[in-house]
DNA sequence: TATATTTGCAACCAATCGGTTTCATAAAAG
DNA sequence: CTTTTATGAAACCGATTGGTTGCAAATATA
């Protein structure tokens, strides 16, 4: 079971859950009717995102409501930040044409 | 062929990859040095991050250099960008917390 | 108490993934 | 010209993924 932040965000309905429960925590039930797929579905996604911590239960009663906890999030940002500067520079653009050129050269 | 940005990063060879040339671009074969995998698997990876433009292939003679690009990364930062607040502020500890508290009650 | 609702878990399934081996091609070196 | 080197593409394979259906358990409601 690898159950990495990196690959809990690869697939696009978890992101969608994500941003869903950002505003405010949901049930699975009233998750699922965004989605167009079974409770279960979105059960399974919601049991990954909370074994990658990216999502914590909350039960009250039979429900249970799923908030999001941006915190593993981090990772994702420290990672991304190593290449941040190739990116932000205004030069960027200038250094992909500058290779482009180079690598269009008979 | 599912090839978004966030399913490339998902794999940690990839990764591994975009680490690597990002200091400088690199052949496949001399990539595959740093892995314990044939050159054949790392050239997938190559594929896979060429086709989603996160790498640009840089021919010269009989060798393609691989090197990064990090334009795509962007969708990526500003995906993340939207939870940023959350665990950026001083109070996210304490509202983790609070909601464990809470949750935690008879 | 009997029934309905909310949920998680297990079994199953087709498609995708990440690796392998084999092969063809193009460029460099002998 | 022949051989070696660097690469990509294709066929194959087992494991994982993302969905399904069916079921059991716990809580709320009649």
């Amino acid at each position: 079971m690898r159950r990495d932040v990196f690959q809990a965000i690869a697939d696009p309905t978890r992101r969608a859950i994500l941003v869903l429960i950002a505003s405010q925590a949901m049930t699975p039930n009233a998750l699922a009717d965004h989605f167009d797929m079974t409770r279960q579905a979105v059960s399974k996604h919601l049991r990954i995102l909370t074994e990658c911590e990216l999502v914590k239960p909350d039960p009250s009663g039979r429900e249970i409501y799923y908030h999001l906890d941006a915190t593993r999030m981090k990772l994702i940002d420290q990672w991304l930040s190593q290449f941040k500067s190739m990116w932000e520079n205004r030069f960027s653009e200038l250094d992909n044409l500058l290779s482009t050129m180079k690598s269009t050269e008979k």
